[in-house]
DNA sequence: GTCTATAGAATGATAGAC
DNA sequence: GTCTATCATTCTATAGAC
């Protein structure tokens, strides 16, 4: 088995204890500052260590980011895998919208985070793993056609997954969001002209 | 006039061709690898001046940010300005949501930069000059009425105008990608349940 | 408006003790 | 797994010449 053919759970299951701390306190000063505003000095007082007992843990600055990046969409392979199906009938993939939205507003600033930064981002598309999540989750959406209706439709739901961390939202309660999110994004992905 | 109330055309207006280069050039490096990834040697590299030079220019990095908000916010404050009506009719609302979304498109990368941005992103909100064009561009799209559904259409609206930076669609032409991206937000705004 | 030169702090990263 | 101590590098920012 190639090492790219892994899933987001048998990565995220190698990390340590103290590896999740610092990937738990790493998140929320990423959402604040950014993965380039934010410092291993940052992390360590987060943790409550030095930055020597952060390299001990993790070799580079971005491996801590990968490590964000696979614990927080962990949860997201989850529903994907949960809700996929061998036909692609119309009550599967609307049931796999709502299982994604479930996740998405249950992980409120997670998701958001990995896609309001640009470093984050980027990492995003070229780690394997992650890849091979989304493409999953719009073709299973979509189709797999590439037109530019799909292709618009496809960028418009991933910036609205991360809308579920915007601040017009924050003091909604869980489930109002998940209603109103699952009511636009089903509009916009399973509705024809 | 207090300062606040200067709209973003005369606050533009202020910036030294200098000054200009200068925030030309760290947009891109913005988009690239976020705020507090980009330094002001990698701007002054880009600009092919000296640090020394940018610091004369602007006194601190922040001050750069706000430049860069004011610039690229301004094609979008001329876009509602031109389409702001007194009489909140269908057809007026439908008028400017086009008329941004043209912007939008436009302006590719910019307004999609200033919202995938933590930094920028915060600053946005801080900045009251941007915030009340996004105040006048939700109210006059959603009404005033600030419930649940017109809260998650605000906060996926903004979202999908940082979509049109999207990786799925940037080699879309820009027709295509106003028609199908005005189709989405049409839908997102003024349907019904 | 731009330059050279520099100050002082913070950065990512490593070595070695416990 | 965590610490102290340290390295070379880079950072923001300033002073003063042209």
């Amino acid at each position: 088995m190639a090492p790219d053919a892994e899933t987001l759970r048998e990565r995220a299951a190698r990390y340590s204890p103290a590896q999740c701390r610092t990937i738990d306190a790493a998140l929320p000063l990423f959402a604040a500052h950014g993965v380039g505003g934010t410092s291993l000095q940052m992390i360590a007082d987060a943790v409550g260590v030095t930055k020597a007992a952060i390299y001990h843990q993790f070799s580079t600055k971005e491996a801590i980011v990968l490590g964000v990046i696979e614990m927080r969409l962990q949860p997201l392979e989850e529903a994907i895998e949960a809700a996929e199906s061998a036909d692609l009938t119309q009550s599967a993939r609307e049931a796999m919208l709502a299982r994604v939205i479930d996740t998405v507003v249950a992980n409120r600033g997670a998701l958001g985070t990995l896609q309001n930064d640009p470093v984050l981002f980027r990492l995003l598309g070229e780690h394997e793993p992650s890849r091979r999540l989304w493409v999953r989750l719009f073709s299973e959406l979509l189709g797999d056609d590439l037109g530019p209706q799909a292709r618009v439709r496809a960028a418009v739901l991933s910036a609205a997954i991360g809308a579920a961390a915007h601040p017009f939202v924050v003091d909604l309660d869980d489930d109002t969001l998940r209603d109103e999110l699952l009511r636009v994004t089903h509009r916009l992905v399973f509705q024809a002209d």
